[in-house]
DNA sequence: TATGAATGAGCCTTCATTCAT
DNA sequence: AATGAATGAAGGCTCATTCAT
């Protein structure tokens, strides 16, 4: 095949398989079956497995880095929904490897985690605190505070998943949630 | 080794490795050496690694739930803020085995999350959804989206403990923390 | 089967199959193919390849030394004579695996080594220079340089064996050259 | 890289890595990175791993060979002693790619041995026979003896160095061991 | 002439489980 | 009730070699 596309094959198969399994689950075998190379290329092309997974992690995280939106310039309060409804859409999204990836390292944080809390999940973070400033108007310290609890009440419907289905069944649309969460918030920002 | 002593030892080294290193990654040879008996102890006593998981799971929650404080019969506010101190304590502690297999249940649910959410979970859930119709006076369907609002600011700072590590370092004290929680939902339930 | 049939199966094929092929070259398959047990076997009694190997080394060397023959009481120039053809035989038995396994520690000397040269080849050879000091009646670190003499004419047919073949075709018998040898070192031994 | 840059590069890595590791244990990987060379080359310039092997084989006796001195015309025992000198001082060179070589294919001889006995072990050895004969006035058969007698006893240094050192420590001067050899041979050769 | 990419075979080891006692 | 022995499956990795350029 021309260029590397056996590598970016095990690539992508690869996210799938990690996702899904996790670094030590996944099997190399499961990976180039589904990426259709050899066994050994995964060796030959990243040394080794958990090198396959580190760039793995990294270029999904990129990637959701790069889909992120970028507020425009109605009120503040337009924003932050905005913001709401496009993070929980990503974060409940079933197909998002990224998604799984992170939350697998939140259990267990691998060497990666480093680089990607700084260079992924700081940025959206402090724009969430910014917004939050503008909306209640409050000390920084605070407004972190603030931040993590819209943050918290967004990922609880990615972390807690398995079990909100068990309790509730189907979970609502997600611009209900996210008028929820919205209101919500505003309400405890104000407070 | 009279009685079920062996079958005991098990559980309680099982917990361990399982709450460190999850269903996959435990191995029965592990938790035999940390309970020094037998490797086919675990086959005999447990059937299998699955049987065993489950077992551990839900003793460690059943243990929980037994900790697990009655509200007294103070103002709704006060007992909401008993509430998030107490859940939150728990589910921050470290050391918490409970914690840990709970978190990844949330990841890979095994068949053991079924029972647990009905017997375990539910409950608590329960608990506090009445706890947010009695501050807001509001319907049963607002009033879960309410308690999910809670419930997900106060597992943020388990399930995202390692990125909050790595952008803030240190976290504040918990009774810090849980003032704020309490606040900000009291503003969002009213809202 | 009963008792450690398998264990001992096992060193005995492993013992064969590490002459023939050295500690790397030798596979743990081929090894449980011979002695007919399962592949996880050889893991499972020696822990891994390399301890294996060690325990073959020491239990065929220590065999080889069970053997030796204990000198009697005649002549000293008859006991160097039966201890040349002694050791000449032993040593170019084609089927003694503890020559070639002792043939390739002289070439990569593993861990083993160190025991076995204080425990197996120290007595012989200083049995040899009590010998030559019988014989020759000389100080003791010309007898050493004797005792390496003798040693080393005896193993020339050990360790050279394939290029006297290739420049001699057949060796002479055993006996012939134990008998050249022992002449030709009591003629050292009285220079 | 003009010219045969690579091959030479190529010839001298292996060298080394072949009288280190032996045929087999030696990786094509390592000599091409020793040699700073792509991994390709090996088997482009040499067709496959034994065919290398063989002409490094071949390469570093012939240079042994080359440095072989020629006996000058004194008499038969000076002549002896400045051979088993020379020979004993060529073997126990510890950097001696070609000693290491030859010393592997005695223990799992290749095919390449064949040509290595013919070419450049016989000659070595008709000499020795001769100054054998010159000195004792022996018969073919018996000088042939006691030519092996002779190298044996330099060999001995050569093949049992790791047991020489574990029993004796450090070597007496190469002179000293020469000269021993020389006078017992002597000895033997008039016996 | 030289090389990056890819491959198929094979190796050692680990694991959960079962068997015989 | 408990255990030492044994097993079959699977997994990660290395290697010499070949291919296409």
């Amino acid at each position: 095949m021309s260029l590397n596309r056996t590598r970016e094959r095990i690539l992508d198969a690869a996210a799938d398989v990690f996702a899904e399994k996790g670094l030590r689950d996944a099997t190399v075998r499961e990976i180039v079956a589904r990426a259709k190379v050899n066994l050994a290329a995964v060796n030959y092309h990243f040394r080794d497995k958990e090198r396959l997974y580190a760039e793995v992690l990294e270029r999904e995280m990129r990637a959701v880095h790069a889909k992120h939106p970028i507020d425009d310039d109605s009120t503040p309060e337009r924003r932050l929904r905005a913001f709401v409804e496009g993070f929980l859409r990503r974060v409940t999204d079933r197909g998002s490897r990224a998604g799984r990836l992170m939350a697998r390292e939140m259990i267990e944080p691998t060497a990666a985690l480093d680089r990607l809390a700084e260079r992924v999940i700081r940025p959206i973070y402090e724009r969430l605190v910014a917004l939050t400033r503008e909306v209640g108007g409050m000390s920084r310290r605070r407004a972190e505070l603030a931040a993590k609890s819209v943050l918290g009440q967004i990922l609880f419907y990615k972390h807690c998943a398995p079990v909100v289905e068990r309790i509730d069944g189907r979970l609502p649309r997600i611009d209900v949630l996210a008028e929820h969460i919205t209101r919500f918030s505003l309400g405890g920002l104000r407070a």
